[in-house]
This record gives structure tokens, sequence and C-alpha cells, in this order.
DNA sequence: CTAGGATCCTGTCAGC
DNA sequence: TGCTGACAGGATCCTA
């Protein structure tokens, strides 16, 4: 689920809340959602935050103990804060709401002034302790490639010339070629170049790299600044959760609805094991057509 | 080395 | 209503 901007907005939001304050209390409710179990989270006891750093899709909070925590939502995870004001991002549920800890809860921070809830349903995600100076050898961090705003339209197509077989959405969702792109921002990276994703990389064009990377900056950026403030207004006080995807989301989800550029009927697809939506006019397997 | 499929886990939803 | 299979905003492991 969450990709970059949600990473990011989870970053940016937290940090009101747990920055400079002290983690007094850890519990551990999956053992397989903290890397070396309840044991190993005893660890962070004690412990104050000093920063929150995000890569591709990992969240870094680093302690003032020399030790990083790294966090990675995966498909289902979510960081909900709860205290005088409340905080809620990640795989949007309706845990946003609920009475916490539940069923879902995998790990619990409890600061003096809140409670961090690690939540998540699938328990695909994790917390793992990392030494602050051994993050980068990490190796999920290690492999990751480059952020899209640091990465060259040469670098991609380069890339892309590596993995000449493989279809494009399937390059795309690789951390090792980009890092924070997932099923949304893959979709509508590809819409906005207007590129098929079966294509096979290797057949792409230096402009249709340059045109995928263009997209994936725009819309994770616009999702990052809308973020903010729909995050804000997720727990509302009817219970209901806004779907920010709605906001911004050209084709992710929107099969059977018209395509905003062109009219077309969006369609839905299987694509490399994943659910895929292009608009299949914009969107030709064939360069020209 | 690459490419593609199975797999981890829980919950929901469409279709009998 | 109850069952069944498909599927889900991710990444790794296994195989060819």
């Amino acid at each position: 689920m969450p990709e970059l901007p949600e990473v990011e907005t989870v970053r940016r939001g937290l940090g009101e809340f747990i920055l400079s304050k002290k983690i007094v209390r850890v519990k551990v409710d999956c053992e397989k959602s903290f890397v070396g179990g309840s044991e190993m989270a005893q660890a962070v006891k004690g412990a104050t935050v000093t920063d929150l750093r995000r890569r591709g899709k990992a969240l870094l909070a680093d302690l003032d103990n020399g030790t990083t925590m790294m966090i990675h939502l995966r498909m289902t995870g979510q960081l909900i804060w709860r205290g005088e004001k409340d905080f809620a991002a990640g795989h949007p549920s309706k845990n946003f709401t609920d009475a916490l800890p539940n069923a879902q809860t995998r790990v619990t921070f409890e600061f003096e002034e809140g409670k961090l809830f690690f939540n998540d349903q699938r328990k695909f995600g994790f917390v793992k302790l990392l030494a602050t100076d051994e993050v980068e050898k990490d190796s999920f961090i290690a492999s990751l490639g480059k952020e899209p705003w640091e990465m060259s339209a040469e670098e991609l197509y380069e890339k892309c010339q590596r993995h000449k077989n493989a279809l494009t959405k399937a390059v795309l969702l690789d951390q090792k070629v980009i890092a924070g792109l997932g099923n949304i921002y893959a979709d509508e990276s590809l819409f906005y170049a207007g590129v098929h994703p079966e294509r096979r990389a290797g057949d792409l064009s230096l402009e249709e790299a340059e045109r995928i990377l263009e997209g994936a900056r725009q819309t994770m950026q616009a999702s990052i600044d809308s973020g903010g403030s729909t995050m804000a207004t997720y727990i509302k006080p009817d219970g209901t959760t806004g779907n920010y995807l709605e906001k911004f989301a050209q084709v992710f989800r929107r099969e059977g609805q018209a395509c905003p550029r062109c009219g077309a009927e969006i369609i839905k697809m299987k694509v490399a094991g994943r659910g895929t939506h292009i608009c299949p006019e914009c969107q030709k397997r064939v360069g020209d057509d």
C-alpha cells in the first residue's frame, strides 16, 4: 500500500508528535512485526526520537541511543498517533478511527504525550532496529535505486535497457531500479507518459523514459502536497475517512470511468501479477498507432 | 545475471 | 445465509 508519498506524509505528520519525545514503553503483540521480537524491541525503551527520515518506502526513526528504527508498512501497515491530537496515515481503513489497540495492532510505542500504534492487517510490514551508522548497510536500503527526483532520464533509460525483456510496469515496481513507486504511482506515471504497461522496457525510447520519470515526479509531488491536509481531515467527526486517491488519481481504480484526457473508457487488466489501470486509447502497446 | 511465478497473512467482496 | 475463490497501494525467495 503505502508508497513513497504516503510514507513521506507519515514522516512529515508524525514529526510534531514524536520528535524529541521519549519512548517510555514498547509492547509487541505480533512477534514477526518487530524483527527480533519483543525482546529486541525493549532496546528502544527510554530512547528519544531525534530525527525522522525516509528512503524509498522505508521510514527511518533515529533514536538518541545510536540506533534507528526502520519501519516498512508494506501493503497494509499504518502508523496511528493518539494523544491530545490524533494523526493517522498509511493504508486507509477504519483503524484510523477505531479504538486502539485492536486486533490489528502489532506494536505499540508509548510516549508520555501519547501512543503510537503500528497496525498492519496482513503482517507484511515490520519494524527493524539497526545501528544508526549501519542503516546504509541494510540489505533493503543498500539495494534501493535513486529517489525519482535524484534520477536522470538517462539513468532510468539505461536501467530499462538492462531489463530489456521485462514488462515496463514490472521494472517500475522494482525498488532496485527506482525507489518509491508502487502499484498506484506506476499506473499513474505510465498514464502520464502515455506508455502501455506491457511494453518491453528495452523498447522504450529515451524520451519515453523521461516522460515516465516526469510522471512519477509530478504525481508523487501532487500527492505529497495534498497529503498533509488530507491526512489532517482523515478523521472526521462523523467517522468517515476521506479517500485521497479521488483527489489526484487519473486512472488508478477508475476502471469504467472516462479517461480525463481523451474520454475513452479506462480499463483494468493484470500485468506482472498486479491489478493495472490504463486508458486503452492513450496507452497503446505499439509506439505509433 | 534476468524474468516470472509462488509466497508470506488477514480480510473483504463477488458469485454461486 | 454460507461457502469459495479472487484479490489486495509490497518485496523476497525459488526456479528456469
